[in-house]
DNA sequence: TTAAGTGCAAAATCTTTGCAAATGT
DNA sequence: ACATTTGCAAAGATTTTGCACTTAA
């Protein structure tokens, strides 16, 4: 069961390799692999722990930058600015990334999970402001640390 | 009258400083010069550009640091992560920004602006998630940059 | 086979730290 | 006068670039 999952998510990788012609190769399925394994967005000082000395940290540069310009995953920002990664929900046209969903980063752990189920808001910008997307960020405490705390 | 405006601005800036316990100094004096000239969020390359080598770097730095301590600016990331500062609406509380309004974000001209008018919206998380503050950034393009493209 | 991708070394940036000199109160 | 703040130099960290070697298709 636990490796019949795995070769899953290895087809499943191996499979959004190839629709984005991208060379399936293992620094790529491994990135793939670790964020997909978490709930919440992956910093890259994170992936670079997990990944150890596995993947060289200038590949890892260049697969996350391949993976976001082909809409694979997509890049949120931290509390501190810190790049983080997540896989886009469903197919995120290439080099735009509408991120129509809410953030929410935990203030403990500095996670960062995408609520997907959670609607967005309509926002009415002033002006002639043309709105395309709206990202909504909410920061507290999740679940996780909450217990902690207690 | 522009030198009225000058006086006026320079003693709002001396009374900001003096009512968080900092020194009145010339780098600080032009930091908030340059921030409270703009309507949008100064990126701090864009301030190292306008402040030249009248500034040192690593005076611009603690000088922003500092002021994000005692509230006098906040912090916001634009669309590639680069730290952008705006002046604080009212009383920020010290180290804590709940960046309670709307930042839009020009995704043309990379331009952050703080919308203070614009209502937040409530967000309802699920789970056992402890909400604390919700940031909402709309990314879109500015009345300026529409003119331009059209 | 061969174009794409990787890893290493090295450059270019960005950010922080330590300390002596300068400055505001 | 004295604590703060600044500027410089230097260390640390992050990100990019160039190029030879490897690998997937």
């Amino acid at each position: 069961m636990q490796s019949q999952n795995q070769t899953n998510k290895k087809s499943k990788a191996e499979k959004l390799l190839r629709k984005h012609n991208l060379k399936v190769t293992t620094p790529r399925l491994s990135v793939l692999s670790v964020i997909s394994e978490k709930e919440t967005a992956t910093s890259q000082p994170d992936l670079e722990k997990v990944l150890g000395k596995s993947v060289d940290r200038v590949t890892l540069y260049r697969v996350l930058n391949a993976f976001e310009e082909k809409g694979i995953l997509h890049k949120i920002f931290d509390l501190h600015g810190t790049a983080t990664y997540a896989l886009c929900s469903d197919e995120c046209p290439e080099h735009i990334h509408s991120e129509d969903h809410v953030h929410f980063t935990c203030s403990q752990c500095n996670s960062v999970y995408c609520l997907n189920e959670v609607a967005i808001p309509t926002i009415k910008t002033p002006d002639g402001f043309r709105v395309d997307a709206v990202g909504v960020n909410a920061i507290g405490v999740c679940a996780q640390c909450i217990s902690k705390i207690n």
